[in-house]
DNA sequence: CCAAAAGTGTTAGGAGTACACCCATGT
DNA sequence: ACATGGGTGTACTCCTAACACTTTTGG
């Protein structure tokens, strides 16, 4: 029995969201395309194994990562011999230009949109399935988009990464109010450069709503 | 390296939320309190793991079962080796007397009111604080609470199990109003036997809700 | 008839939605 | 001056929340 993590790795590239990829260097699925992970080693934490293999691919530290599920249902998923997957899912700024790990050929980034064009090893595309539902579920209570842009941001690109997740369209009035009137971003008295028209204020992340969960009231109003 | 299942079963006991637990039989932690759960064997599912340990305690089968996390970040949360375990809670009917499986002397409900009395054993305290945690926030979105009642109840049960769960009274129009206009319950044109009171109807849950999941358009609406 | 619990109706306030309008900058 | 994207304000609708009121049973 083995014990791995994957990652599913995503950002916004050019209004689209994206996820890293590798192509496997090595047996079984040699020059498919996988998630990048690796097995948990002896005396290591299931999050420490993640966030070292997170690091190995991207550079990356401090970055958000959360425990997505448990794959283990078909004890002959890996050919080999069984193994369990711990998948995590991240949220990154885009960047970093990934490097190849370990046991990886190379490392890419996908746009989900591409997904459909391509095999990918083991259930992979499961994972991914999963990763995006909880995504998708998440990002409309948690304030988690702005992991996907930089520190700095304009309210019209945290509009167009919601749009990008959520696959429709936002009113700009509502959106711009609505994430004012929760306190979610403070300003930071800056400029972006202008792209054709009025250049676009810069905000910040309000990092308290992040502790206190006073998102949840709202939340919770939808029946209580 | 093991890997192993634990369990979280919720039921409702004369109107409060109880949890299922064991007196442990063997070492480590022989006779203290500890959630059901044990070994995932060679060859089989992790859920399917889970669905064996819940029948050996409670003899249920097609019950709620969700998996809830796996906990595996300190290397020796279990002293005698490495231990990594994926909890699962489950939502059951209290019309089943719980019995001991192999390696527990005693299995019992607790309230979980009554949970900060007792010491658990290994790192249980933390897996039932985030069961509690899911349970609570599936609740107001999905159409669960129906599990924890037998097939046929009234709304005012269904309203109590709510309260219990959210641990704050609700209102009785709008919470009937509520779940009849979502279709959530169907009436089965059959009355339950009065309480000192005018009798009420009763009703079940609406299957059809299940499957599709319309409720995710209404939860969306939260920010969108 | 009265108590107790079931069940319905009414109304005020607030959140979501659509959309019109003004502002600042580059060309 | 005008095109382009940034940003604000307003009116309408629907849901939620609070609460009063009616109905059906047992004693």
């Amino acid at each position: 029995m083995r014990l791995s993590v994957d990652l599913v790795i995503f950002t916004i590239i050019k209004e689209s969201l994206n996820i890293l990829l590798i192509k496997r260097g090595g047996e079984p699925f040699k020059g498919s395309h996988a998630l990048p992970g690796g097995g948990v080693h002896e005396d290591e934490g299931i999050e420490a194994a993640a966030r070292r293999e997170l690091e190995e691919e991207t550079g990356l530290k401090n970055v958000f990562l959360e425990q997505l599920f448990t794959f283990g249902e078909d004890p002959k998923r890996d050919p080999r011999n069984r193994v369990v997957s711990i998948a995590y899912y991240s949220l990154v700024s885009h960047e970093t230009k990934p490097k190849a790990g370990d046991d990886a050929a190379d490392a890419f980034w996908l746009p989900v949109s591409e997904l459909s064009k391509i095999k990918l090893a083991f259930d992979h595309d499961q994972i991914i399935k999963t990763a995006l539902e909880r995504l998708l579920g998440k990002i409309v209570y948690a304030p988690i988009a702005h992991e996907l842009l930089p520190r700095e941001f304009t309210l019209t690109a945290l509009k167009k990464t919601y749009e990008t997740i959520l696959g429709k369209t936002l009113d700009k009035g509502n959106f711009f109010n609505y994430v004012k009137k929760r306190g979610l971003v403070v300003s930071v008295d800056k400029k972006a450069e202008s792209e054709g028209g009025r250049p676009a204020a810069l905000y910040r992340f309000n990092k308290r709503v992040k502790d206190i969960s006073d998102f949840m009231s709202h939340f919770r109003s939808a029946i209580c």
